[in-house]
DNA sequence: CGACTTATCCGTCAGGCCTA
DNA sequence: TAGGCCTGACGGATAAGTCG
C-alpha cells in the first residue's frame, strides 16, 4: 500500500458562508433521464432555455455528486495507508530500540 | 422507553487549480 | 478566460450509544 503522490490536501479560503440550496427529491440520475426524454417540440424559446438550464444543472450535480463519493474514498485510502505507515515505523522504531538495548549491553561488558 | 448526544455518510456549494 | 475537476466546509439524515 503506497500513497499516491497526486493526492494532496490544501485548506481552502472559503469565507464562512452556509451553504443553503433548494433540495429536490427527485433530483439526480432519474430526473435528468426524464428532462431529455422530453424533446421541447411545442414550448416557447424561454422555457426550453430554462429546460436546458435545469438539465445542465442536473448534470452538473450528479457529476459532482459522483466527484465527492470518489473524493472521498481516495481520502479513506489515504488515511488507511498513513495509518498502516505508523505502523510500520512504530514497529521499526521498536526493533530498533531493541538493536540499541543489545549493543549498549555488549558494549558495557566488553568495559568491564 | 423517549430524549439527547455522538459518529458517520451523503449531497451540495464555493473556491482553487488546470487546461484548451 | 471559460469550463471542468477536485476537495474543504456545511448541514441534513440516520444509526448507535447513553442516561434519567
Amino acid at each position: 500500500c503506497t500513497i499516491s503522490g497526486d493526492f494532496t490536501f490544501f485548506p481552502t479560503a472559503t469565507g464562512d458562508i452556509p451553504a443553503y440550496q433548494l433540495r429536490s427529491p427527485n433530483s439526480g440520475l432519474a430526473q435528468s433521464i426524464v428532462m431529455a426524454a422530453s424533446p421541447g417540440s411545442m414550448q416557447s424559446p424561454s422555457s426550453q432555455h430554462a429546460e436546458e438550464i435545469t438539465r445542465k444543472r442536473e448534470v452538473r450535480l450528479m457529476k459532482n455528486r459522483e466527484a465527492a463519493r470518489e473524493c472521498r474514498r481516495k481520502k479513506k485510502e489515504y488515511v488507511k495507508c498513513l495509518e498502516n505507515r505508523v505502523a510500520v515505523l512504530e514497529n521499526q522504531n521498536k526493533t530498533l530500540i531493541e538493536e540499541l538495548k543489545a549493543l549498549k549491553d555488549i558494549y558495557c561488558h566488553k568495559a568491564e
